[in-house]
DNA sequence: TACATCTTTATTTTT
DNA sequence: TAAAGATGTA
């Protein structure tokens, strides 16, 4: 009977799948079939009678990972998984925190505040504090608050030894009673609320922990600190934690992620197994190798090598471009090629450090017609006109929050100037009411003026409606109700805002609603909790475009790794944090295992960042792949050659798109700028700068160990690669 | 209040 | 370079 359900998995995925009940880490490598082995282990519990689908917690970090587990649990077995715990962190503490909202003392329509509701909420704290904000910028604050969160700390922990620190945890301190007195929770406070809750109330605690026999964890190496205390709450002592996770593959480290969570849980839960996935099912030999080298040079791993089946393969093909705009040629050039192969263009990934990269890569792809699809930027929960309906909606369905008020009171503009406003505001925080109540007072004393009026009819008529029509028709009403519609439709530029609110309608009637909650007070969590799709519109073939950090988890024929260059890929700024550099090895791993046939790393000699030339190095990242697993296609470029693939021959290279041409030496110097050059002391490095001439020549060079250095060219003994 | 001009700054980001 | 934020002008 169970044949079906464990065919076809090798022995340690079966191992895995099959054990018995106590907590185990699994570490999976990329490739390895980890999602599989994840829902395969939730089914198998499940059909062999040793939980009911309710025993079962299974949490992950994206609504994209949760979907994908319920759409493949409910393809293994015939089961209702409509009810199962099987979500986001975030998503389930929500949950958690509805259904005891009064014990977590919350009120029952608590709304929840996104990174960007946050940051104008901390805004409007600052300056109704009156805080400096060129001193204590809006951002820092929200890190220094989410830190805390995070961390676990409530401001009384917050140890402050100077004065910055003092300010920012009065801040701290104020912030929490503006959410408090509104009814609003952020991010990090849905996890803060649900771990204080089952900290403090043993009842729940119990009744949580003699409900969730078997608790799952996908991405255990991206949890904070928080997210695994929450866990450990969750976890009777007698119960089964089954942690899924690659140490290797630990990005998230700037946010808060914990890679030494998984030590821990080694420790703190006694496991008696760690069972590692190393065979690979996506790569071939070299591209395997290739990671494995890199990623060889972190220190204190838990330790994993991939392997494939699959045979070597094609080798890395390498690019050093001159510039830029050249290695977007390349790739461009590349990509037709794999294009004429019969190749999909979705299949073609371009992958890159940073996103300012995308630019001359674009640029590029358009010139050569060359359809593609930039992932990241704004989504559509986060666009400007679907927050402002957002807003309309959160006041019809709740009416304490400031934040939504402010947003919206003034627009459509309908005359709700700065004054009246400021008047108001002192009215609230005098009769400590909130702005929507002082409004209200205002209009029945007869004081407030046409348009603050007319805004509180709207919010009333909104609030009727909200209590009698379908969800559909309630934001069909607002959009018109609000003026929005009509608003976008005499703005020339709004065709597209009139468009997205259009979606908006589109999406609530095709929102499904969560069982206790109602329809609008489930909609408006959903907003928040998911702000809309970063994934391709199906069916569009169309090349990828990309970061590192958006392409974790995904898989392409053909991955293209563009500006391998120190201070772009590692990234300067990561050099200095502790951990950082491998966090951006780990990085270059995460980006090398995304490739299953063909793997191209490039990198550009110079490229214009910041409005400048730069010259950066060759990332180091090449280097520590294995020269036998590469081919260079570079041109002849001698100084961009590997020191140590000089003499070796380069097969049956195809003709370089673009020669490569040397700048002429300027003012007569041996140096020129980009050029490679080697210090006695110094180490490799590369000619930024020149200046004089004759006795007293300086050059500027950046050493790849050392940084950037001026060198007077009379004493240095400076050799030219 | 809206628009223009200037200054500043520049990783990665889900929930 | 180029976008966002800040400041100044009509």
């Amino acid at each position: 009977m169970n044949a079906g359900l464990l065919d076809g998995l090798n022995a340690e995925q079966l191992a895995a799948v099959t054990l018995p009940q106590e907590s185990a880490l699994i570490l999976a490598g990329a490739g390895s079939g980890k999602t599989r082995v994840l829902t395969t282990r939730m089914a198998w519990l499940i059909q062999t009678g040793r939980v009911t689908p309710m025993g079962v917690l299974a949490v992950t970090f994206t609504n994209k990972a949760a979907r994908e587990m319920l759409a493949r649990l409910s393809a293994l077995l015939p089961i209702n998984t409509r009810g199962m715990w099987v979500g986001t962190f975030h998503g389930l503490c929500h949950r958690l925190l509805r259904t005891h909202a009064q014990e977590a003392r919350l009120p029952a329509q608590f709304q929840i505040l996104d990174g960007q509701d946050q940051l104008s909420a901390i805004k409007r704290l600052m300056r109704a504090q009156q805080v400096d904000e060129t001193r204590y910028p809006a951002r820092q604050t929200q890190q220094f608050i989410n830190a805390q969160k995070e961390a676990g700390q409530r401001p009384a922990q917050v140890e402050a030894f100077d004065a910055r620190t003092r300010a920012l945890r009065d801040l701290y301190v104020g912030y929490e009673a503006q959410c408090q007195k509104e009814g609003v929770v952020d991010f990090a406070e849905l996890l803060l609320r649900s771990v204080e809750l089952l900290r403090s109330n043993e009842v729940l605690r119990l009744h949580y922990r003699a409900r969730f026999i078997h608790i799952l964890v996908d991405e255990f190496q991206d949890t904070n600190r928080l997210q695994y205390q929450w866990l450990k709450l969750l976890a009777a002592p007698e119960h089964a934690v089954f942690a899924v996770g690659d140490d290797d593959q630990s990005i998230y480290g700037f946010r808060g992620a914990e890679v030494g969570n998984m030590r821990d849980f080694e420790r703190e839960f006694a496991l008696e197994r760690v069972i590692r996935l190393e065979q690979n099912y996506r790569s071939f030999g070299n591209i395997l190798d290739a990671a494995n080298a890199l990623i060889r040079h972190n220190q204190g791993r838990l330790g994993k090598n991939l392997w494939t089946r699959a045979g070597a393969g094609q080798p890395v093909r390498v690019y050093e471009a001159f510039n830029d705009g050249e290695e977007a040629r390349f790739v461009v050039e590349e990509a037709r090629a794999l294009m004429a192969e019969g190749l999909p263009l979705s299949q073609i990934a371009l992958l890159y450090r940073s996103n300012a990269q995308s630019r001359v890569l674009e640029h590029a792809l358009f010139a050569a017609g060359i359809g593609y699809r930039v992932y990241g930027g704004q989504r559509f929960f986060e666009r400007l006109e679907i927050k402002q309906a957002m807003a309309y909606l959160r006041l019809a369905a709740h009416g304490e929050e400031e934040g939504a008020f402010l947003r919206v009171v003034n627009f459509p503009p309908r005359g709700v100037g700065t004054r009246s406003l400021e008047l108001l505001q002192s009215t609230a925080r005098e009769q400590g009411s909130s702005l929507y109540q002082a409004a209200r007072q205002s209009t029945l004393t007869g004081k407030a003026g046409a348009g603050m009026s007319a805004f509180l009819a709207c919010i009333e008529r909104l609030k009727e409606a909200a209590s009698a029509l379908p969800l559909a028709e309630l934001v069909a009403t607002l959009l018109q109700e609000s003026g929005l519609l009509a608003h976008y439709r005499a703005d020339r530029e709004g065709a597209d805002r009139v468009e997205n609110l259009e979606e908006l309608v589109a999406a609530a009637a095709s929102f499904e609603h969560e069982s206790e909650l109602s329809d609008l007070q489930a909609f408006l969590s959903h907003a928040s909790l998911e702000s809309g799709e970063h994934e391709a519109a199906p069916g569009l073939d169309a090349l990828q475009l990309m970061t590192v950090h958006a392409a974790k988890g995904l898989e392409f024929q053909a991955v293209f790794v563009c500006g391998l260059e120190e201070g772009l890929f590692p990234h300067e700024n990561a050099l200095t944090q502790s951990d950082g550099l491998e966090e951006e090895r780990r990085l270059m791993y995460v980006a090398i295992t995304r490739a299953r046939d063909r793997l191209y790393l490039t990198r550009a000699q110079s490229r214009m960042l910041h409005g400048q030339v730069r010259y950066g190095l060759r990332s180091r990242f090449i280097d520590e792949i294995p020269p036998a697993l590469c081919r260079w296609l570079s041109p002849s470029a001698k100084s961009s050659m590997p020191r140590r693939l000089l003499n070796q021959p380069t097969g049956d290279l195809p003709q370089p798109a673009v020669q490569a041409v040397s700048p002429a030496p300027a003012l007569g110097l041996p140096f020129f700028m980009g050029q490679a050059v080697r210090h006695e002391k110094f180490g490799y490095g590369v000619v930024l700068q020149c200046e004089g001439g004759g006795g007293d020549a300086r050059v500027q060079v950046n050493f790849r160990d050392v940084g950037v250095k001026w060198l007077a060219l009379g004493y240095a003994r400076l050799v030219a690669q």
